[in-house]
RNA sequence: GGAGGGGUAGCGUAAUUGGUAACGCAGCGGUCUUGAAAACCGCCGCCCUAAAGGCUUGCAGGUUCGAGUCCUGUCCCCUCCGCCA
């Protein structure tokens, strides 16, 4: 959520940002409801004053014995009036609130312009793209040969977009959470293991709702949302709090799983591991002071980038034109892996500072040290990594003529020292 | 799911028959001190550029001139019962 305050200083500059972004909204249209709300705000509070005044003096009169009917009659007039001006408030409220919560976060300066994906600028490219002296398997077909994906049986258990996993494949996945959460933890992140279920306040804190309803698995008749991401509830883990400076920064992370509608992803990447309704990912959010963000982030694409640097996968860093963000980033950087079977790179993390866009939502503040003013806080997150996407482009880039999969050396103490699949 | 009890500032507590939310601890700033502690003074929920003012007793309503207090709904916590991995 912006700040109202900013969208009333300067619509235009707030416009100029979101055109980045390719979006379009009056704000103008924003401001004149806004000043529309703060007049008949003024008008209650004028009549509540009298009101607090009236009332003070009916209990002076009745502590002394004397008679306030008269009193009592003017005041209850008073009273009726409020409740007419706050009825008309109402959906004044509702209305700006609504509208607020559906803009997106503008785009920080440094962010590129551009219209599509392809305006997206790369940043840098680790690793050799391997030459294979064979035809090499896309993971889906090569999996389903070796027994660890079943992709099949998903579908009548469940539905397309599932994937079950068997035996080595099982046993990899555990590995790659295992070794992630282990990385994590040695770059001083909190192991958190939070519910998969969040309620619709954390949605809407997060920047998931009310735009994005469609995206959202939901619970019925329970009222509870599958978390798309671990940020979710890791974020909202301090709605509504002031926290203490001497708290900050703060660095969780979690795996979970994740769940997606992919609503309008229909007849893409249908096959494999790249698009499921249910993935498995391991997830950094920090929560910093305004002044660290920049810097925690670019520390967080790191924290990445090595896992996959350790696994000894080839990919590249892209830093997003505005076109191709997301609602609630200000800055947001994509990883992407090797993948043969696409013949490119696809995206396989995505960091991003979302700025005070989910703290003013969520309405997480801290007191700087020595302030009497509460201010809001910088949320960032990042995946690290999506566990699916990681466990197919393992299978791609380290496949064997043989048919087989060897292990990267850094997982092999997590696979119980196997090898090769 | 049923019955009973409870929810007040970061924590712990208070508030006559309904009369407009108080105190302690912690924290922050200051005085004093070589420095610290102690003591003393101020701040110590939120909104508003500020003041005036308004809001705030889990949340949403209702009754009333006026609600922490009375009524209705709802969420959460505790105890017991039921069900259950």
């Amino acid at each position: 959520m912006l700040d109202i305050r900013r969208i009333r200083q300067d619509p235009e500059e707030v416009e100029r940002l979101l055109a980045k972004k390719h979006v379009v909204v009056d704000l103008n249209q924003v401001n004149i409801l806004d000043q529309r709300r703060r007049d008949v705000l003024g008008e209650i509070e004028r009549f509540k004053a009298e009101r607090n005044k009236s009332s003070e003096l009916v209990a002076a009169k009745k502590k002394r014995g004397e008679d306030a009917t008269e009193i009592i009659e003017k005041t209850r007039i008073v009273g009726e009036q409020i409740k007419q001006l706050e009825a008309s408030l109402a959906p004044l409220d509702e209305e700006l609130r609504l509208f607020l919560l559906t803009v997106p976060n503008t785009p920080l300066p440094e962010v590129p312009d551009g219209v599509s994906a392809d305006d997206n600028v790369e940043i840098h490219r680790v690793g050799l793209v391997p030459q294979f002296h064979f035809e090499p398997l896309p993971h889906w077909d090569l999996g389903e040969r070796l027994g660890i994906f079943d992709f099949e049986r998903a579908r009548k258990i469940t539905g397309a977009r599932f994937t079950v996993l068997k035996g080595m494949g099982a046993q990899l996945s555990r590995a790659l959470i295992n070794y992630m959460l282990d990385h994590a933890r040695a770059r001083n992140y909190l192991e958190v293991a939070p519910p998969y279920m969040v309620n619709y306040d954390s949605m809407v804190g997060t920047g998931q709702f009310p735009k994005f309803m469609d995206d959202a698995f939901g619970v019925t008749p329970h009222n509870y949302f599958l978390i798309p991401t671990a940020e979710v509830p890791l974020t909202n883990l301090h709605r509504g709090e002031i926290l203490s400076a001497d708290l900050l920064p703060i660095r969780y992370t979690a795996y979970t799983a994740s769940f997606r509608a992919e609503a309008g992803a229909a007849g893409r990447d249908t096959r494999g591991l790249i698009r499921q309704h249910q993935f498995d990912k391991v997830e950094l959010v920090r929560i910093v002071e305004p002044g660290d963000s920049a810097h925690a982030m670019e520390e967080m694409l790191r924290d990445a980038e090595t896992i996959l640097e350790e696994l000894e996968i080839p990919y590249r860093t892209v830093l997003l034109c505005g076109a191709d963000m997301g609602f609630g980033q200000a800055k947001t950087y994509d990883i992407e892996v090797w993948m043969p079977s696409y013949g490119r790179y696809v995206e396989i993390s995505s960091v991003s500072n979302m700025t005070d866009f989910q703290a003013r939502r969520a309405e997480i503040r801290y007191r700087p040290k020595g302030a009497k003013k509460t201010e809001l806080v910088h949320t960032l997150n990042g995946s690290a990594l999506a566990v699916g996407r990681t466990m197919a482009a393992l299978v791609e880039n380290y496949q064997t003529m043989s048919g087989h999969v060897r292990i990267p050396d850094v997982l092999k103490s997590y696979m119980s020292g196997v090898e090769e699949i």
